[in-house]
DNA sequence: CACATAGATTGACATCCATCGATATAGGTG
DNA sequence: CACCTATATCGATGGATGTCAATCTATGTG
């Protein structure tokens, strides 16, 4: 570290030079791919937008298992790769595990998509 | 195939009711999952970067092989996917094919996700 | 027409993934 | 502790998917 010269405002970067931004790199688009590879199922859709209807935030496990037509282990699963995409949080009260949406991770998912 | 019955004036819905938006049928989870898919593998969020970062705003299958170190069977295969995604745009001019981003679809598909 | 080049298509192959049944874990209740 | 219920994990299996080599098609060019 060092030699802090010139430390000269960043400010023009971020508001000078509108144009070229360098193409995705490979760890970057791999990084990426993981979310959509999570919304990339329909069930696993169905399931983001069945939590995310229901009034109270949270859904468990039990209520998720009839609207889809899955059996359990398999909404677990998806359940699972939805949390690890960072897309539901995951709260276990008494015997239920209740799921609810991660506050802005679809915006935030959204905007990795304007700004490829 | 088909029966897409409910045809019921869509109205009111947009204007008058904005809680209660029902949860995303089995159709339409479908539907949208195809897209998500054609965003779901790495080298194919690269190509959307490359063809949107070049000046000209389309790109030749032979400048996007390099880049990606990959054979050009399979760069082509990834780029029918994403024209069949609705997300890039095909024109063939003598012997080379020019591929750009479809105007709006990155925010058309950014939208889908906010109004899960 | 003969040949070269850009790109698409085909077939094969290995890997990944959605689903299920069976089982394990953990909390609640008697 | 014995038992039930909600959920997670495991193992197997069939189907989808990414990649390549080989081939086909179409557009130029001599």
């Amino acid at each position: 570290m060092n030699s802090l010269q010139i430390v000269e405002a960043p400010v023009d970067a971020s508001c000078c030079v509108p144009s070229v931004k360098p193409a995705l790199s490979a760890d970057e688009a791999q990084q990426r791919a993981l979310v959509f590879k999570a919304l990339a199922d329909p069930n696993r859709l169905r399931l983001l937008s069945i939590v995310k209807a229901g009034d109270s935030g949270e859904s468990c496990v039990c209520d998720l298992t009839e609207p889809l037509d899955l059996g359990q282990p398999t909404v677990s699963h998806h359940l699972k790769i939805l949390v690890e995409a960072g897309l539901l949080h995951r709260e276990k009260r008494g015997t239920w595990a209740y799921y609810s949406l991660v506050p802005g991770a679809l915006e935030q998912t959204a905007g990795l998509l304007e700004s490829l």
